[in-house]
DNA sequence: CGTAGCTTTGAAGATTTTCAACCTTAGTGG
DNA sequence: CCACTAAGGTTGAAAATCTTCAAAGCTACG
């Protein structure tokens, strides 16, 4: 890191706390103006409530947005009208990169408990982006980085059974929470048995039965919505599935 | 699309034809000139054959990779050894754009069959984008396209049975092929049962069963690679999980 | 022509889903 | 303050689906 990002260091970061915006520009140092620039773009909105839709598939696209405080479900319907749920999004986490390709939102998002929003208008972020590179790196990770953790689900989904796929789930969960300085072993879930299966493929039954499993086994301690995990070791070594891509990362040498 | 466009549009197919670029560059008129520059960087390699990778799961990201002819797979491998095919990639479609994220492969890419491939170094087309806003916004609807399809895949994953999965799966070959000039309802697969089942979760005796049931309820004509689609629509009606993404494409008005 | 690598097919076994009942909790209104 | 209700969660048993194991057939290639 140069000596010039260190002095913009902390504007940036209050800058990011404020918007959440740091899946933007957390990870590489925008110029401290860059980051005015960008934080001059960002709306505030009211908060959601749980229930309410932040947006509806089929709707023009205009802005991206960020989780700042709660959770967002992301889903489609199926043609026998159950609801499939395609991802979960946390404080820090962006919403809306799949309707880029087209300008309509594919699929809905709606809060799973009182959320705290920024929309970002994607024109002006374009705009931004080609005026300053790093800015435009900056977005080409993000989008990257979503399709890289596609891959991994696709992956985990293609390949493995109920129990592999929820303790994965909660692995994944556990280190979102931690990459936003929440506990890693102790948090709440926002969302349902059901949209949990839904998500990992899975019957809602078979969702519960594992937690209980789990927590028969000691590796979890489940009560409703409150997980803790116990034994992280055990809940990793069930993951057979760790991709190359995830070794290399962990240990970039081999 | 404009009058300046029009114009342009018969170098732009030519260059693409010939570097394979449309995915880049057919969605929407790059100025002439910003099309010799892009065709500039193009670098065109001798082919591969089956069997060969195009990169290694690991290995530091420099370019993306366009197919021109062939057929390639990517895949993981998982902690107990065996492949995971995460996907396949047909004439016109980009490789590597989840490495963008953190510069390193993360999967590998092997030709399933004699393989023509562009390479587009990154940073020279990250340069390129930055001075061409057209190209920029070429550029991230390339990488939303990738991750709307992976949401696809990823609801078809968690949703459906292995019916509905084979039948997906060869709606969208038939997609891909059409889209490319090739016929929609005769093609040759180059992959192998054991591929499909790996890229959509099945064992591949079950593949290769529904290919066989298929073929009974006079759907398919199906002979080892060679598959001809009989009956489109008792294909696609077996496919309860059209998103909301794809009813709206069909039917924006809805 | 023989062998290796797919592919197909059958049968048994395992996993997961479905259906049904019951339990728990949080919120509501008497 | 308590009872009631609705929503979500748990548990059991039966049924469906898919996988695994095993064997045999086919094709392409050397």
């Amino acid at each position: 890191m140069t000596e010039r990002n260190v002095i913009s260091l902390d504007k940036i970061k209050v800058a990011c706390r404020d918007c959440s915006l740091s899946a933007l520009c957390l990870p590489m140092g925008l110029r401290p103006e860059d980051v005015d620039r960008l934080d001059a773009i960002v709306k505030r909105n009211r908060p959601l409530q749980r229930g309410d839709n932040l947006f509806r598939a089929g709707e023009p696209f205009r802005h991206l947005f960020v989780v700042k405080t709660g959770a967002v479900k992301t889903f489609t319907q199926t043609n026998d009208g159950d609801e499939q749920v395609v991802g979960f999004h946390l404080p820090g986490e962006v919403l809306g990169l799949d309707a880029i390709q087209d300008g309509l939102h594919g699929c809905s998002a709606r809060a799973l408990e009182t959320t705290a929003i920024c929309e970002l208008p994607f024109e002006r972020l374009e705009d931004l982006s080609s005026n300053i590179p790093s800015l435009q790196h900056q977005m080409f990770r993000l989008l990257s980085k979503e399709i890289s953790h596609d891959a991994e689900m696709m992956a985990l989904l293609g390949r493995s059974t109920a129990e592999e796929r929820v303790a994965s789930f909660l692995i994944s969960l556990s280190e979102r929470f931690k990459r936003r300085g929440f506990s890693a072993t102790d948090f709440f879930l926002s969302m349902s048995r059901q949209e949990i299966g839904s998500y990992l493929g899975l019957a809602l039954e078979t969702v519960s039965r594992l937690f209980t499993r789990f927590q028969d086994d000691k590796i979890l301690k489940v009560e409703r919505k409150h997980v803790q995990i116990i034994d992280m070791e055990r809940l990793r070594a069930m993951v057979t599935h760790q991709t190359d891509a995830e070794r290399h990362r962990a240990n970039p040498s081999t």
